[in-house]
DNA sequence: AAGTGGTCTAGACCACTTT
DNA sequence: AAGTGGTCTAGACCACTTC
């Protein structure tokens, strides 16, 4: 990455190619090294999610570049949900600790009433090693080291996700089953606070598949009723794989909701 | 909405609020005057999808502001995908006939190999009166005229998706089977090209159902085999809804691909 | 060379929150 | 009153495209 100038002319004058320099350097907008810069302060822990961020100014100051500069920097920040500004407050780290940000990831809401928060029953803890298929979407080596974690949740008391969740054993070293049953909400806060793992992004598969002789029991279906089956991959910072997670939803109440934009 | 003021100053005053003046008039930033402005020139016709609009620096003449504050409105609509930029030439109408749009609404892609757009079979083309569910998910009375579609997709001659479509008759007046037939690619691009109705964002339920027979004679499969089913509601400017459109998905090897962000 | 969007700066003032 | 993010301006220069 390009360092950033101390003046505001260097980095034009860098961009314009000293003789014998390489043809095509890597050379970027100062707004985007100085949100590479941010996003390395985020990643390393410098500021926790919750906290307040450093004002624009002080940033400014600290970077040697214009407010406005900083500003589009945190614009963009704010974009990819990573930051969350609030007008005569500051701006602060995002986290999943919140109302606003459940239902970014868990998109099953009623077919009528008010989305909630489901009840969470975990069924199975293990560490075991990874199974080829699972080591290919996480990044890892089959036969590394992972958490296999399974559990069931419920909408007011009805069954209707059976979930099994794959993470990188190295990275959530210190997980146990006691802390994850006594843990209440979104299994993300309990990542991103004790192990400083804060999944930014996801990507997802879904399709429509019977009900196999498990799911069933669980979800106290017949078996071969139609569930929706969704594969995702969950990323943290650097996009870098974290958590495959492997979920069968059961739709007579609830539905997936997607907003196309 | 506010009147965009002839100088800098009048927005802020405005702001203030004279006395005896309403206690919480709707004022807007000066930006989101203008980008309201823009949108209305979009949804008039004044500039067609495709087409070129006025520069940056001719917008801010027309409107007496500064062109940092049109860059702004622009950006937001850019964002939105109702406009599209492009260095050194300018910036377009956002448009359906462009293989960048065309997987903004279809979601399906193959388990293996790269997207592609299907081949499209029209099975029935009617009008009809409005069921009371469909008049209520398209902001219609029961029993108005809408147009009712009938097809069904297929990727590489695997037939894949029945869908049927409910649009509002008054708009899509002219519509004939005969054009849906000969007509290639996504029918968004249709609407927006013959009917002026450019749809801009949807918000979809998915769940997972068994195939009814009608779906699985269509689709060559056995009835009651898992199928994703989608209720999307399409919108064009102003949030209006303008088009039902309810699917069934076979996902053997196709699946729906969703990023959460 | 001219025109377009893209970046960066500097300074002013506003709206909101806290002290 | 002081500090924060939010808006708006004016001017400079860069990168890219077209003529």
């Amino acid at each position: 990455m390009n360092s950033v100038p101390t003046n505001p002319t260097s980095n034009a004058a860098a961009a314009s190619g000293a003789a014998g320099a390489p043809a095509t350097p890597a050379f970027s907008p100062l707004y985007q090294q100085i949100k590479a810069l941010i996003t390395q302060s985020l990643q390393s822990g410098e500021w926790k999610p919750g906290e307040l961020i450093p004002s624009e100014v002080e940033l400014a100051n600290r970077f040697k570049v214009s407010q406005g500069t900083v500003r589009k920097a945190i614009d963009e920040l704010a974009a990819e949900n990573l930051v969350v500004r609030r007008q005569g407050k500051g701006t602060f780290v995002a986290t999943h600790h919140e109302a606003r940000a459940h239902f970014r990831f868990l998109r099953m809401v009623p077919d009528e009433g008010v989305p909630h928060y489901p009840e969470n029953k975990i069924i199975d803890v293990r560490r075991v090693r990874a199974p080829a298929d699972v080591a290919r979407l996480i990044d890892l080596r089959s036969g590394d080291p992972v958490i296999f974690i399974k559990r069931v949740q419920s909408f007011d008391g009805v069954p209707t996700i059976v979930e099994e969740l794959w993470l990188p054993g190295l990275i959530f070293k210190g997980l146990t089953a006691e802390r994850l049953v006594e843990y209440k909400g979104p299994m993300y806060g309990l990542f991103e606070s004790e192990f400083g793992t804060r999944m930014i992004r996801a990507s997802e598969q879904i399709r429509a598949v019977g009900a196999d002789e498990g799911a069933a029991q669980l979800l106290n279906i017949a078996p071969g009723a139609p569930l929706l089956c969704s594969e995702r991959v969950s990323f943290t910072y650097g996009d870098k794989p974290v958590e495959l997670r492997r979920g069968l939803y059961l739709t007579s109440h609830y539905h997936y909701q997607n907003e196309l934009n």
